[in-house]
DNA sequence: GAGTGCTTACTCGGATACCTGCTGTCCGAGTGTGCTCGG
DNA sequence: CCGAGCACACTCGGACAGCAGGTATCCGAGTAAGCACTC
């Protein structure tokens, strides 16, 4: 069990769009570039931070992707929910009677890492940055 | 990124486990059958957590497995890192000056996770089930 | 009665097959910008 | 000078291929317990 590299490139992705304008939209291409990967492939992962409504796109030359919320609504986990799903790490699809006492540990855990993620903005980083 | 059933499995067998006697060792079979997995599949992931020193085997007639730590020892991570490895979760594998500042906040966030999984230890649950 | 050997029950480990999901590519379609050309 | 039309740059979305790892099975090998059989 391991994030995705999806994941990966989703979080610089948005750390450097936090870092440009939030008016004139960034290239895919110029994005793919400073990664190392391929703006196909790039697109498809930001298509859905697009449906997750944290970023928006403009078509037509000059386009790319752009923020469409303030920087400081966004955090780590809203991210990895949009790139990886909602749901949950561990499941138990066993019956056993009542609910599994594992899975009710699990899910505790989960939800100890989640409210961190969920605490962390990403603008956080984008200052800190800027002030190196 | 989901937890893979093997650790799910390897949870409920180590479970059983600490219920069953702490000498006679439990058959492959009547653990597989329990929990509805086919044997030979079973028997692979408790390999893994005799190689972790949780558990150990006894080959022959009235064989089986159990416990070669005291229960009070073991706890959730320890079987999960026996199960999924040892590897972080988040791994950036770019090349920024110094170190990736989102690798930072995500290793935090999987800290927080496994240190509650190692506090968490599965003799309490256990002994929750046995008073029910 | 004691010791030897056979049968049985069980785990061990490697090899293998299947399938899912991540990773990545290709291509046709849609869309907005800027330029050109004709009136 | 103005507006229509064209070329270009760019994103969008689906289809597809490759690959790694999780899931699961099969089988031969090793091992210990229990029983029977022989001396």
């Amino acid at each position: 069990m391991r994030f995705s590299k999806a994941t990966n490139y989703a979080l610089h992705t948005m750390l450097a769009l936090i870092d440009a304008s939030p008016v004139k939209p960034v290239g895919v291409q110029q994005l793919a570039e400073s990664q190392g990967v391929s703006p196909t492939y790039l697109s498809k992962i930001l298509t859905r931070l697009v449906k997750a409504g944290m970023i928006e796109s403009v078509s037509g030359a000059n386009g790319g992707y752009r923020l469409s919320r303030k920087k400081d609504d966004i955090t780590f986990l809203d991210i990895i929910h949009a790139i990886e799903g909602n749901a949950s790490l561990f499941e138990c699809d066993f019956v056993h009677g009542d609910e599994c006492q594992i899975q009710a540990v699990m899910k505790e855990a989960e939800q100890k890492m989640e409210s961190h993620l969920q605490q962390a903005k990403l603008v956080d980083l984008a200052q800190k940055q800027v002030q190196a």
